[in-house]
DNA sequence: TTAGTTGCAAAGGCTTTGCACGCGC
DNA sequence: GCGCGTGCAAAGCCTTTGCAACTAA
């Protein structure tokens, strides 16, 4: 199993990010770890019954702080609230679940970012290439099976 | 009835996707063939000079409707209004400025969808690869330099 | 100490919803 | 005439902002 590579201690990434180490953050940190994918909502949930005062905001900003600093990264699927995951560099992708809005990773099919160049780039400077695949996850899929059945 | 006219009527496009054809709609629809990529606030600027009592919620409702009977395509820049297109089921792509929110069309470089295929499904039933690349439009890049030099 | 963070409150942007009137079919 | 669509108003959701008190370094 992967459990060879120790989890970086979450002190140690958020000072490495350049980020002062609070209760707040390290929380944030540990809870979007362990659930890759959550929403403010989300982290807010797992991280409140461990803090003594909790804060929707706080949330927001650590969120947002690691997110600038690079230690976590904004997935933004249509028309829902916005995701975080750690996962920063590895240039992988996201299957989307239209129904639900679950998200799961998937790795770059090509395997070095960008993995793809347009065809003309409008003059553009481009820096990243964001790929988004979007279906039906497999609970829905059951569900609506079971609906038209 | 030949669908091959360059610009296709507005109430023949409105009619054949099964709704009602209104000013409303008309207006909106070539609106948004005029300008691609346009905001519900865009599109509104644009038809209410030419309606006698326009809606801002007319406007959300024509475009949902819009994106609903296949007539029009939903873009939805992370953290920008969503925009709309007509140009539907060519599986282009879209180039996204991080400054500006500008948006431009590319082809896409396979040429039939799904353009691509992740390597794990993740039991999702997969419909649409969506690739958006993030980058810098032309004129945001000069503004860039002009201000770092 | 001192700048960076938190917590609380409130505002803000974008979009949707509810309902009566009017119009396309 | 029937039913969909419009217009007006209001609410809703998610996110950001402002400011005093607090705390990591």
């Amino acid at each position: 199993m992967p459990a060879s590579e120790p989890a970086l201690e979450p002190a140690a990434a958020i000072r490495g990010a350049g980020l002062r180490v609070t209760d707040s953050r390290s929380a944030v940190f540990t809870a979007l770890r362990e659930h890759p994918h959550s929403s403010a909502d989300d982290v807010y949930a797992r991280v409140a019954p461990a803090l003594e005062h909790p804060s929707l905001q706080s949330v927001y900003n650590a969120l947002n702080d690691f997110a600038e600093a690079g230690l976590a990264r904004r997935i933004e699927p249509a028309g829902r609230p916005q995701l975080f995951e750690l996962r920063v560099g590895d240039n992988h992708h996201h299957l989307a679940c239209t129904e639900c809005g679950a998200v799961a990773d998937v790795d770059c099919v090509v395997g070095e970012a960008p993995c793809l160049a347009p065809s003309d780039t409008h003059g553009f400077r481009i820096t990243e290439a964001e790929v988004t695949f979007w279906g039906v996850c497999a609970d829905c899929a059951a569900a609506q099976d079971a609906a038209s059945s």
